[in-house]
DNA sequence: CGCGGTTATGCATGCTTCGACATATCGCAG
DNA sequence: CTGCGATATGTCGAAGCATGCATAACCGCG
């Protein structure tokens, strides 16, 4: 028995839709805080534009609001960028996510680090 | 923006397996304890049996250790029942998964509820 | 007004996963 | 030695999801 690691992967969800908000658009909304545009965040993150797109919409939909501020022609062709509402959910998941992560670690060792010798 | 409900989905791997042993793997054993049968155990948590006998397989093979004894044919045809190890990981496994919910109750109600309103 | 670079969206293809079938094997009971 | 019921495995097809491609629409700038 080799070395044991323990990941996690969290979301929320309502009462009709799964995925409503989780990690993937969690890392989503960062890359498009730091990069300024849905094109090269989804570049950075290694997924299709396509589906970084149709996560967005998703999310916007079930959580019924607006998380990106998005322009399209102009200067550099366009432009994304978020929403205070959007910059308050990438903040508020940060921790969610670095307390549980925390606890995770903890729970590892009290646990699972023996039986895996 | 309705109510929401956190939830989160665990599991263990290594350098080279991604699904070594998680959550379904976890519940799969717990219905095989109760229910003294891999297809009993299947049919509970409505899953195929041979997905059921697949993943045990992978699980035995990545953890290299036995976690369940079975024998076919026989009196009732054949039955199956955890090892003294496959106990101790259901065991270690459930406070480890038990201690990480409660920590995302308390992670939800402090970062996320007031978001949600 | 045409160019460039982005957002916006449908569609067809591909990949991964899972379930449904189809057998085969095993060992006790009668 | 035959039947029953469970384990053991391969295989084919359905479903879900992501990628890639193709096209539009948009707008500041030269």
């Amino acid at each position: 028995m080799k070395k044991l690691r323990a990941r996690l992967k969290l979301w929320l969800s309502t009462k009709n839709a799964e995925g409503v908000f989780g990690d993937g658009k969690w890392r989503l909304l960062k890359a498009i805080e730091t990069e300024g545009s849905l094109k090269a965040a989804s570049k950075k993150l290694h997924i299709s534009y396509r589906k970084a797109w149709g996560d967005l919409n998703k999310a916007e939909d079930a959580l019924n609001t607006a998380l990106i501020d998005k322009q399209r022609g102009g200067n550099m062709g366009g432009r994304t960028d978020l929403t205070t509402q959007g910059k308050k959910w990438v903040k508020a998941y940060t921790k969610f996510r670095d307390d549980i992560e925390k606890a995770m670690e903890k729970a590892y060792k009290k646990h699972i680090e023996e039986l895996a010798k």
